[in-house]
DNA sequence: CTCCTCCAATTGGTTGGACCACTGGACCTT
DNA sequence: AAGGTCCAGTGGTCCAACCAATTGGAGGAG
């Protein structure tokens, strides 16, 4: 039981919580990837209701901090729950062109590659992921794991150990940024019909066509006018 | 009735309802200074838990888009509910320099000016802000208006109309910086601390020293490191 | 008639408890 | 060992109250 959870005074009850929950990281040495308690036991050691809790868990979601996995628990997202500088954000936004750089460079390839070689195992594969994408946009959702199914599909089928490699390495930018394209409004549905465009080409086994589709895809993720805020929700 | 406020269907339902009052306050053609319509009514109109309602409060206040008055209503603080782009937020703290600049100009006269005038009524006044400052902070608030009562006790004390009014000129900028400095850990408290060097120079009748303690107090408000996302919270 | 006081309706703030939906691991079947 | 099943844990949502701040108007004082 940490020292730092323990019941507390009135005023904006959800922002209390939440600097709670700032302080409970540092002092648990809690770092990204790590679990936060159940809302339930920190409506308990907080002495509030768990709907209190639960605004706080929005608010921290919000601000792209904490990732909340329906049935699974909450878990950080970064080392600390402070908001993200200004600084970091720009950072990161500067470097989004040489990530696409190199995602473009890697996937146009790959994309060819899987047009050839791909079996009918990966074609089964890539539908799947994009009917999984289908059904997560009719259900509103933002899919980013749907995205990243997809293009995990493809570079299974390309077989490039050394390229997927690559890719791996690049992922979690790829992600960040992914997820900034994806919240733009209706960019989750143009992006499936992109993505069925290199589906497409790769079961004709035309590698130009899949290469030259999987590139305007990777260019356009790059089109967000100005990311917004909050990474997740 | 808005065509725009209708029953929805299901997943991250406080991520929906915010979408929905975006859409709204489109529809409605509402501007910063707006009111929303009740929770209650929302919840009602949507088909949703005022739960829900308050969740997606909870997620446009964090992100600074509406201001939440107990008792009075939920308002807009920009003319659409979409997150602030980079580029403005960046603008805004480019211009805090010269803000502070201007600030400081003004205020360290409006305090020597106060030291020389200020009449029993007047540091009764500033001893109110100072104490109401003191309770505040021990409520682990964020004392914004607290703050602003205390300048505004010197700003009075000094009777100098023209520099009153080029204050209120500054005040919306004024405190929003005043939000984001206060923000900072142990800022608030320390921000009592040089109130108080003030109040005593005011009360001493110092002018010299009252306008060293208030150029230091703006100074220092200067030195936010990096000015963190929520505006409010 | 004007102004002030005071109260009640309105509206946000918080709670407790209930129930649903998803996840993950224990455990049983084959 | 592989697979499927079941269930406890955990997030998602709802509801019905009650508390607290604000607002505006009724009604009284001047």
């Amino acid at each position: 039981m940490s020292e730092s959870l323990r019941p507390l005074a009135r005023p904006r009850l959800y922002e209390q919580v939440a600097a709670r929950l700032r302080e409970h990281v540092v002092d648990q040495g809690l770092r990204a990837g790590d679990r936060l308690p159940p809302e339930r036991e920190l409506a308990d050691r907080l002495e509030v209701s768990r709907t209190s809790v639960r605004q706080a868990i929005v608010a921290l979601e919000v601000q792209g901090l904490i990732e909340v996995r329906h049935g699974g628990g909450n878990y950080l997202l970064r080392d600390r729950l402070e908001a993200e500088p200004l600084e970091s954000l720009l950072s990161r936004k500067r470097r989004l062109p040489e990530i696409l750089e190199a995602r473009d460079a890697a996937e146009t390839k790959l994309a060819s590659l899987a047009a050839e070689r791909r079996t009918a195992a990966d074609l089964a594969a890539i539908d799947t992921a994009l009917d999984a994408m289908r059904s997560a946009i009719e259900r509103g959702e933002l899919c980013v794991d749907e995205d990243e199914r997809f293009h995990g599909a493809v570079i299974a089928a390309a077989r490039s150990p050394l390229l997927a490699d690559f890719m791996g390495h690049l992922s979690r930018e790829i992600t960040e940024s992914r997820r900034e394209s994806l919240r733009q409004p209706g960019r989750p549905a143009n992006s499936l019909l992109q993505h069925e465009k290199v589906a497409e080409a790769i079961r004709a086994g035309d590698p130009a066509a899949a290469a030259e589709a999987m590139h305007s895809h990777v260019q356009s993720v790059g089109d967000v006018k100005l990311l917004n805020w909050a990474p997740d929700a």
